[in-house]
DNA sequence: CGCTAGTCCTGTCTGC
DNA sequence: TGCAGACAGGACTAGC
């Protein structure tokens, strides 16, 4: 499930090799298209300048102010592969042939994804909260989103029109490190406990970026490796092993239709 | 407006 | 061995 440090590896893959001409957008299943803002036709013999990140969403800038947008969803996978390489595997619903003997796969298995052709992307992210790494993220910001809310602190790290990026697996590690649980009322945090979720937030993530994400099952980055960051969660996918930090068998629960693991011992 | 539950989807796992 | 059902959840939407 790719969450922030998946899309941000992935994007740091791709803008490794960039730039690259696009001869041609093979798209194998329309449904995968979630908006379209020009032809596919004008893609064709313009080169994609950047790969950049915001929130789960990796965006390709087109040096004609065209942008492919892609959200992977739950089973995603965007990776490069050698043009000469005709092994096509199941679910690979975009191909877009490249110079230089490359192609870049969308490969999606349960269509959660999907790619977005877009003119104007500022329009398109405008809901989207603030970006956890960034440095407007921080304790006062946080603070005003849990203000008056009375739902689980969990439910609102999920919620991407206030913090962009983050999913299940992180929005469990963080209130880990926080020593918060993931049922507490949001707007019952401590000005302390904000300060260490968001602190909490900003490691998590950048630790995990460093390990090239977590893979489950399904998470590979551009050139196809899977992440490592799955050795060092925590909490996550933990049920009933010891935590980390005092022993205990960890917990599980349901939040808002989600799984969530915590430790009843180390966190309040 | 805030929140919950349902929806989409398919590979994998469990139980009979 | 095979089949049915549960489960995983990101983002959106209907409804209370």
């Amino acid at each position: 499930m790719p969450e922030l440090p998946e899309v941000e590896t992935i994007k740091n893959n791709l803008q490794e090799i960039l730039p690259l001409r696009i001869k041609e957008l093979e798209l194998r299943r329309e449904d995968i298209l979630r908006c379209q803002d020009y032809a596919l036709k004008e893609l064709a013999g313009q080169s994609i300048e950047e790969a950049s990140r915001r929130g789960k969403y990796l965006i390709l800038a087109v040096n004609n102010g065209l942008f492919l947008v892609f959200h992977l969803g739950m089973s995603g996978r965007l990776y490069i592969q050698e043009e000469e390489n005709t092994i096509l595997e199941p679910h690979v619903h975009v191909i877009i042939h490249l110079d230089k003997r490359l192609k870049l796969l969308y490969q999606d298995a349960r269509r959660f994804g999907g790619l977005w052709l877009l003119k104007d992307i500022d329009s398109f992210f405008s809901r989207l909260g603030k970006e956890p790494l960034s440095e407007e993220f921080c304790p006062p910001y946080l603070e005003q989103v849990l203000q008056g809310r009375q739902t689980a602190i969990k439910n609102l790290l999920l919620n991407q029109n206030l913090i962009s990026g983050l999913g299940n697996i992180y929005a469990d590690e963080a209130l880990f490190m926080a020593g918060i649980r993931p049922d507490r009322q949001a707007a019952s945090l401590s000005v302390r406990e904000i300060e260490g979720l968001c602190c909490g937030i900003k490691e998590v993530l950048t630790k995990s970026i460093k390990y090239r994400g977590t893979t489950f099952r399904d998470y590979r980055d551009g050139k196809r490796q899977p992440g490592e960051f799955q050795n060092h969660l925590q909490v996550y996918g933990r049920f009933n092993q010891a935590c980390p930090n005092c022993g205990q068998p960890l917990k599980r629960t349901r939040i808002g239709g989600r799984s969530s693991h915590y430790c009843e011992k180390c966190q309040h």
